[in-house]
RNA sequence: AGGACUAUAGCUCAGUUGGUUAGAGCGCUACCUUGACAUGGUAGAGGUCGGCAGUUCGAAUCUGCCUAGUCCUACCA
């Protein structure tokens, strides 16, 4: 083996040999087990957050598999209708070409390629991640069969009545041209005016104090076009008597009428405000309050029309409302003609003021820009009666979040859920199912043949809706769609629920939430009872940088897992993170700031230490800062591990690679080493060492704690676990007490057999159990140490996860090895503060303690003397007057190294001192405890008697070392 | 505005149903190239657990208030 750890020397060989060798695919055998990936974007890559969604999953499928379960993970992406369509719109763009001017299909065939081009961006990601993905199920949204189900249900769910079709208002993004959902729309802080225009009061109609207008404050005043009432508040005594009357609207000269109405906050501004219901969502329920017409004004880039459309409140036309618009601002821009229509206020005198205003401006989360209210014809999925079994399902705990706090948001949203726009306005994603004849009637159905029998609409022209479905719309029969519904596949009945999702908070309503009610709704069990689509939902927390700042593109602190498993240079990550930018006049700050945070670029760690990393930063925190450091460590922590194994092979095997005896060969000669090695045909008989007993029994319960940890999803404390055994307790401890018997040439061949089978045992069953965090060097170890350890297997992926057993528990050896690594620190500290040589071997002798402590030193002086490097050790027989030495207690024993020409006084005494303060500190605060009758009489028995006893002994701790004290000061 | 979450060593984080001398990794200090490992070893230093009250014999842990930060939902025209 190398004497390092070279982790990208063996992490492609294996991943190639697992998916080769077909490892990662169900077994068949054994319960089904089934996690599916949350779908990244197709055209994308993926980021630390899928990296660390990829180690949680991962380890769970493989410890599942590992358990004997029939493992699915099934991978797959989404085909991001709007991103996908933006990134291939910008290409054409870069080469003067627009889509309209290709078409639909030759455009879709286009985005096609580069589906093509870019998908295996990811899935060469997923692989080199070592995730245990079986790729022969990989699926696509877009593929035939997902496209397929999404047709399926958008009819069904049209038979049950829960889409329907509807002129409403929607979020319009007007850089995109379509309509997007309320989840899509990000409020932002941002800075704007109040203006406060006056509206002339019609028929000379005065105030209460006798103005002939209204002041109405409106943030967007291009909308004014469109209003279509003043409101004021019906309790207003300022306005009572114009409730009913109506004002005269500026530039337009519409007569509108003042209407009463509950939502106006009588403190805000004047009291009064304009109503635009075809601009506004408020506003649009107080003209449904008041039957008010709606006015829309805007086109479909947010420009001002020359006519408006006019519509009554149910979608109908209004031919009584008068169109006309001032013919100024025809064709403008929103934002232009919100200047010239301040401008023209401010001549006619109507401008009362200007305000600065802080308030939440809508932009659409993927182009960036203000969202539009927008009057147009829609889809939308009603989704209360969705809504109630999603919400049931969680409140009886079919369906549990994992950490549970995250059901109150689930809860909070759903309980007030609208309904759900689908159709977008593209032509990237699954078309609607919907045939309009002449007349403008529409049709739904699975094909036009169908439509046309259904509604025997014989061979009248037919026309398909032109609109696509909401990307999420798709994603939400994911866990199902993809095993194959509508057909009732042998995956879907085996695998459907499947059993864990594990995703970031982020996307709970996006997707969780969603994929719940489908699932519900179109999943179920023989006898009718509703599949949930996931037993378990695991959320964790959103990885962040090192500042705690959301990794994003546009911030420029993106990190690419593979450039942390690889290494990056600086040059090449500036380079990557300031190429195709939105917005390249950040690239100066990101490139400065790259340099600052990677002065050296990025070292390579290797896909183990990454994953590890990812495991034990996952506790129940919301956010994950990632600390290159802690990565270091567990780079350090395989490397580690890989010296371990260098060592423990190369005491059992001999020097020509063939295997020495450690007990793998059973009960019969058969591999017999007494060719290569001496030993004695048919002797089988083992002696185990108390370090070896002790290495077995911590084993144990390092497999109950990591066992516990897992079935709690507490990654961290899982691989916590398992570090501290592997580093603190195998190599620190147990490698160190096997050189005494290794190296011993007294120790008879079951000592040795004893102890180079549990050196490779122990190592074998520790590696089974990290196999499922770090897959690659555990494999790679696995493969040389197996057969020592009598293992049969050609992959420790299919090997099964160790299971702690009561009966190997050794309480008696734990205490004893306790014991004597209390006295080898003991002396180890009179070293370091004496300031004697570790080179140099000393003498010890021992006094008081117990005579169990005196039988410990006898049988285990070769693990003493090696550790703390001892000449002698040599127990005082109680009437032997003691040399002026250092002390150290353990228990009741006193470990002494005599001074004589070793150890300097004061330093001594300073020693002593500090250990005193320790004691004496600790004594008041037990006696004060114990002081205290009310502890006494109220506190459980075994806490006072616990308090009692440590209070004792740190009495006579005191007093033992207090007189040590006395008797070397009054040298 | 409503709600949630977070606050523990210089940094990143654990701390199980209230009873510990409050832990780990990184960093720091001193010493050590001893035959697995300097991506290492040994020994150390470092915290009034954000603040204030309360419940309790006992609070990092439970309750309330305050402060700071993060986020979500809704929204004032």
């Amino acid at each position: 083996m190398e004497k390092t750890y070279q982790p990208h020397a063996i992490e492609r060989s294996w991943y190639e040999t697992w998916e080769k060798k077909g490892y990662f695919a169900p077994t068949g055998q054994g319960d089904p087990y089934c996690i599916m990936i949350p779908p990244p974007n197709v055209t994308g890559s993926l980021h630390m957050g899928h990296g660390f969604n990829n180690a949680i999953m991962d380890c769970l499928i493989r410890y599942q598999r590992m358990k004997g379960r029939n493992t699915l993970w099934q991978p797959g992406c989404d085909h991001a209708g709007i991103a996908t369509q933006m990134v291939v719109e910008r290409q054409l763009g870069a080469q003067g070409v627009s889509r309209h001017d290709l078409g639909r299909e030759k455009f879709l065939d286009k985005v096609w390629e580069w589906k093509e081009a870019s998908g295996g961006t990811i899935t060469g990601q997923i692989r080199r991640l070592g995730s245990s993905v079986d790729w022969s199920r990989e699926r696509f949204t877009m593929d035939e069969g997902l496209s397929e189900a999404v047709k399926e249900a958008f009819v069904r769910l049209h038979e049950d009545g829960l889409i329907y079709r509807g002129k409403r208002l929607v979020n319009w993004d007007p850089k995109l041209h379509t309509a997007i959902s309320d989840l899509e729309v990000e409020n932002l802080d941002e800075k704007g005016n109040l203006w406060h225009f006056r509206y002339p009061l019609a028929d000379g109609a005065t105030t209460a104090d006798g103005k002939d207008h209204i002041v109405v404050a409106t943030t967007r005043p291009e909308t004014m076009l469109g209003d279509a009432a003043v409101a004021v508040h019906p309790e207003d005594e300022r306005y009572q008597n114009l409730i009913g009357q109506f004002v005269l609207l500026p530039l337009v000269n519409r007569r509108i009428p003042i209407v009463a109405d509950d939502y106006v906050d009588r403190e805000f501004g004047t009291g009064c405000v304009k109503i635009t219901p075809a601009h506004d969502f408020n506003d649009y329920e107080v003209g449904k309050r008041h039957g008010l017409p709606l006015i829309n004004v805007l086109d479909r880039d947010a420009a001002i029309l020359a006519s408006a459309q006019v519509f009554n409140i149910d979608g109908t036309p209004n031919h009584e409302q008068d169109p006309t618009l001032p013919g100024a601002y025809a064709g403008q821009d929103r934002f232009e003609a919100r200047k010239a229509i301040v401008a023209e206020f401010e001549r006619l005198g109507l401008l009362e003021k200007v305000d600065d205003h802080a308030l939440k401006v809508p932009r659409g989360d993927r182009s960036g820009v203000v969202i539009e209210p927008w009057l147009t014809d829609q889809w939308y999925v009603s989704t209360k009666a969705l809504a109630e079994p999603a919400i049931k399902a969680v409140e009886n705990g079919e369906i549990q979040f994992v950490p549970k706090q995250y059901e109150n948001m689930y809860f909070a949203w759903m309980r007030d859920i609208q309904d759900w726009c689908i159709s977008r306005q593209l032509w990237w994603g699954h078309r609607i199912p919907a045939w309009y004849d002449a007349q403008g009637n529409v049709y739904v159905g699975r094909d036009e043949a169908e439509v046309r029998a259904k509604y025997s609409l014989g061979d009248a022209p037919l026309h398909q809706d032109e609109d696509v479905l909401d990307t999420w719309f798709s994603s939400a029969l994911w866990t199902f769609s993809t095993l194959g519904w509508p057909q009732n596949t042998d995956a879907l009945k085996a695998f459907h629920s499947t059993d864990v999702l594990v995703t970031g908070f982020d996307i709970i309503f996006f997707w969780v939430a969603r994929m719940i009610m489908m699932t519900l709704h179109f999943m179920k069990d023989e006898d009718g009872k509703p599949q949930v689509p996931f037993k378990y939902v695991y959320v964790h927390g959103l990885v962040r940088d090192s500042q705690g700042h959301k990794m994003s593109k546009s911030k420029g602190n993106v990190l690419d897992p593979l450039d942390l498993i690889d290494g990056i240079t600086l040059e090449d990550l500036v380079q990557k993170r300031t190429a195709n930018m939105m917005q390249p006049q950040l690239a100066a700050k990101i490139e400065k700031q790259t340099r600052k945070e990677f002065p050296e670029g990025i070292a390579s760690y290797g896909t183990d230490a990454l994953r590890f990393t990812f495991c034990s930063l996952a506790s129940t925190g919301r956010d994950i800062k990632f600390d290159m450091g802690r990565m270091e460590g567990y780079r350090n922590f395989c490397n580690k591990i890989w010296n371990a194994a260098r060592y423990v092979l190369m005491n059992t095997e001999h020097e020509d690679g063939s295997p020495r005896d450690c007990g793998q060969f059973g009960g019969d000669a058969q591999g017999s080493e007494s060719v290569a090695g001496g030993r004695t045909p048919g002797a089988t008989e083992v002696t185990l060492s108390l370090a070896d007993r002790w290495i077995i029994s911590r084993l144990q319960r390092t497999e109950e704690q990591v066992e516990k940890a897992l079935a709690e999803f507490r990654f961290d404390l899982a691989s916590q676990a398992l570090f501290e055994f592997i580093w603190n307790e195998y190599c620190d401890w147990y490698l160190e007490l096997s050189k005494p018997v290794l190296w011993d040439e007294q120790a008879s061949e079951a000592q040795l057999r004893g102890t180079r089978r549990t050196l490779v045992r122990v190592l074998e069953a520790a590696l089974r159990i990290a196999h499922p965090f770090m897959p690659y060097i555990t494999e790679e170890i696995w493969q040389r140490l197996a057969p020592l350890a009598g293992r049969q297997g050609e992959t420790i992926m299919l090997q099964p996860f160790p299971e702690a057993k009561a009966e190997k528990i050794d309480a008696a050896a734990e205490a004893d090895i306790e014991w004597l690594k209390g006295v080898i620190v003991g002396v180890r500290n009179i070293r370091g503060e004496m300031a004697i040589s570790p080179a140099k071997p000393i003498d010890v002798l021992f006094r008081k303690g117990t005579p169990g402590d005196a039988e410990r030193l006898q049988n285990n002086q070769q693990f003493l003397k090696k550790l703390a490097n001892l000449a002698s050790v040599r127990w005082l027989a109680d009437d032997e007057e003691a040399p002026l030495a250092a002390t150290a207690l353990v228990g009741e024993t006193e470990v002494l190294v005599p001074m004589a020409g070793l150890i300097d006084k004061d330093a001594e005494l300073a020693r002593l001192q500090k250990e005193l303060d320790k004691l004496s500190k600790s004594i008041k605060q037990v006696e004060g405890k114990l002081g205290n009758a009310n502890f006494v009489d109220k506190a459980p028995e075994a806490v006072v008697a616990k308090e009692r006893a440590k209070l004792e002994e740190a009495r006579s701790a005191c007093e033992r070392l207090q007189a040590q004290y006395d008797k070397i000061a009054a040298l």
